[in-house]
DNA sequence: AAGGTGTAGTTCGTACTGCGAACGTCGCTG
DNA sequence: CAGCGACGTTCGCAGTACGAACTACACCTT
């Protein structure tokens, strides 16, 4: 398989998974990236939008949507009279959380057919290609979410 | 960086080329999608469901508003009554043969930090998660573009 | 201090996406 | 030929995404 078509097809199947693990906690699959972009820090819209690809109009709709379901909250920006910041309210952080976990199970098991050392081969592969094309923070590292759990 | 965020964070990335690659012909992602799954043949509504994951109804609209612009058409199936084949007409092949080329481009250049060997590495690993995962074909190998072109 | 410029977000109107429920139509089987 | 099941469509609804126009505030220049 070309390149090409094993990156479009595996990332549809992605999109799919993702998609099957928010519709199970209620939510749409932007909904549940945003919570996940939010797990570490608050951010600001415009952050917000860079980060998502969103426009600024766009994301006005899909925080408002998410803060009426009580998942994340607008703050004001101390430093900043126009500026906002939003950020997790504690029911969306919880269920984020398990947003999250559900999500890693469920892509985990995508390389089923791999062995350890062509998941680590993959894993090393992939995330070059994501860092070389400065990919937004859309998902964080495992590690990292155990330790915003824990703070 | 764990298998997880490569394969969600790449699966991001993907999608922004893909929804730009079609926002540069006027078309929509979802739209683009159609039409390159209908670059080999043509198919019913049911199979075209199963192959993108979208309920009947969603099909519908989508086929209405792609047969509107005049990128594909319904065929009354001549084996069956009830059912009808979604085939692109020649403006939407024409359409799609382009889109389908600048997409190849666009995500050919996502890994250009990777050498040869690697970027045939990933291809065998993704390749192998896509067909594990009996991934739909969203999306040709080259080769058979040019050779649905051909004929 | 005053005014201009730019940034942060929101509002509004529009097109598109995606779903489930309900429905008509046709094929197939008993 | 009656009825069941598969093929698609219609309808109503919630959500997504954009650009243009707008308000409010920050910052810089004078």
């Amino acid at each position: 398989m070309s390149v090409v078509a094993a990156l479009v097809r595996s990332s549809f199947l992605v999109n799919a998974v993702y998609a099957a693990s928010s519709r199970k906690y209620g939510l749409t699959p932007q909904q549940g990236q945003l919570l996940c972009v939010l797990m570490p820090q608050p951010y600001g819209m415009s952050e917000l939008g860079a980060m998502l690809g969103l426009a600024k109009s766009s994301l006005t709709g899909l925080v408002d949507r998410t803060a009426q379901r009580g998942l994340v909250r607008r703050e004001p920006d101390p430093e900043d009279g126009r500026a906002v910041r939003i950020a997790l309210t504690p029911e969306g952080a919880e269920l984020v959380e398990e947003f999250y976990d559900e999500t890693c199970r469920r892509v985990e098991d995508l390389p089923a057919g791999l062995g350890d050392d062509e998941r680590r081969l993959l894993a090393d592969l992939l995330g070059r290609v994501v860092l070389d094309n400065q990919v937004p923070v859309v998902f964080v590292e495992p590690d990292e979410e155990a330790a915003a759990h824990g703070r």
